[in-house]
DNA sequence: CTTATATATTCTTTTTAAGGAATATAGTGC
DNA sequence: GCACTATATTCCTTAAAAAGAATATATAAG
């Protein structure tokens, strides 16, 4: 009960929600997602903690940032569930479409100086 | 996006998730429900509202009560597919599997005097 | 019309979650 | 070792949700 309903909790937040339709993209560091969602660093590493305990992302250090990307879904039935009607949900959504259009010019090169 | 995130908070909490459960079962009046979770009756007004607005339950009035059932889904694709899934997630769970034996002995001529 | 009952709503208090500033940790390169 | 950068964590403030008490509405029965 309490994972289902943490993985809920998770995805009641509008910037999480963002921040997976992202990640179906491409993996991400936090300096690419802080710059596509305009929000400061401990703000965005608070909700990425909160989306992994509720087994939606995993994270994997590359020296100095950390990539997170979509978990596999093992964690618990309902994030595989959930991560796999959000690969189609949410996809007209003209908030999605927008930021996903500019994930894909986000350059970790330029943002991580 | 708004439509998403409001199923997500609705089901985020347990006593409603506890509800959705119970109405799979049968349909219900708000004194029957407040006598299964042992709660306030304004408290279960207020979970029913939530879930009425997120699209997952329904109500009819009969005479001086209200009946609440599981909504068909129609409201938004988000709560048919979450209602979809509950019908067997949970359903092991023991605080919900104690529940549903109770729900089945309870008597609206019982309770609401 | 009065009384009683089921439910809804309002208002206030308490708890919980989110936002923001500051600081801590951990790598990297010199 | 020191300086620099990315991320995490802590602490404090603010906003939102839940809990509780009281009241309002609506329907039924006499």
């Amino acid at each position: 009960m309490k994972d289902f309903t943490a993985a809920m909790k998770a995805l009641s937040d509008q910037n999480r929600v963002k921040i997976i339709k992202m990640l179906q993209h491409k993996s991400m560091c936090v300096c690419e997602i802080k710059a596509a969602l305009n929000l400061p660093q401990p703000s965005v590493s608070k909700h990425l903690k909160i989306l992994e305990k509720a087994g939606l992302v995993s994270s994997q250090k590359d020296g100095l940032w950390v990539n997170y990307h979509l978990s596999d879904g093992s964690r618990t039935p309902y994030a595989a569930t959930l991560l796999g009607n959000l690969r189609h949900w949410l996809d007209d959504d003209p908030e999605i479409t927008g930021l996903v259009e500019k994930v894909f010019f986000l350059n970790r090169k330029d943002l991580c100086k």
